[in-house]
DNA sequence: GTAGCAACTACAACTGTTGTAGCGCACGGG
DNA sequence: CCCGTGCGCTACAACAGTTGTAGTTGCTAC
């Protein structure tokens, strides 16, 4: 009972693992690390992600507080996606998965 | 082409996202990170955790050389899951989550 | 007018996840 | 001997998430 591995891993813990847990979060985080990004410029990044996943990926990021939705009014008018203050914190995270990645 | 917001996610990021990607793993992981742990104990961790789904996570874990599985020959006996080499390497990668899950 | 682009939405098929139940093995007590 | 308990799962049907393909809307350019 009393032993620590059996500590309920925290609630903050939780909602932050939610986030990367779903398919293509990770990889939208990591498309996005470079600036504003397009829906289809997310297509190309991500390789052949449906576009329903992809739609439905923004919208819970965004709603979470970590990405921006901007209309751009240009011709085509065209619409980005970029990390706010709170998404830009990732960056760590993403760095170090990124050296998790490259060691093995 | 040419722009670089367009540039595929590299393959081994990928790889790296999709482990994550799934449910329970971060908060695995993360139950992981204090030792060796059992599988009711990672039910507590985890609260409600249908037994498949933590079963099915453990064995991908293994698979990919994150997670050891190690038969303990008490009474009763029992097994004990524990973070591989490979699977330190995450630590910083969790600890980047939780300073991150800590800031909001 | 017809062809193209951008950013999606619609929908049915498929895969992953959930809750609940139960199994096999070893004790330990009565 | 039989019953109950703890452990580490497995079985299965209901449900939620994901997939591929197709189509829509609103524009502009040829």
């Amino acid at each position: 009972m009393r032993c620590r591995r059996c500590a309920p891993v925290p609630e903050e813990v939780r909602r932050a693992a939610g986030l990367l847990e779903r398919r293509f979060a990770v990889s939208i985080l990591w498309a996005s690390h470079e600036g504003a990004t397009r829906f289809n410029e997310f297509q190309q990044a991500l390789g052949s992600v449906p576009p329903a996943t992809l739609a439905a990926r923004l919208v819970e990021l965004e709603h979470a507080g970590i990405l921006e939705r901007r209309v751009v009014d240009a011709r085509p008018p065209r619409v980005e996606y970029s990390l706010t203050e709170r998404g830009l914190q990732l960056q760590p995270l993403l760095a170090a998965l990124v050296r998790f990645s490259q060691y093995g």
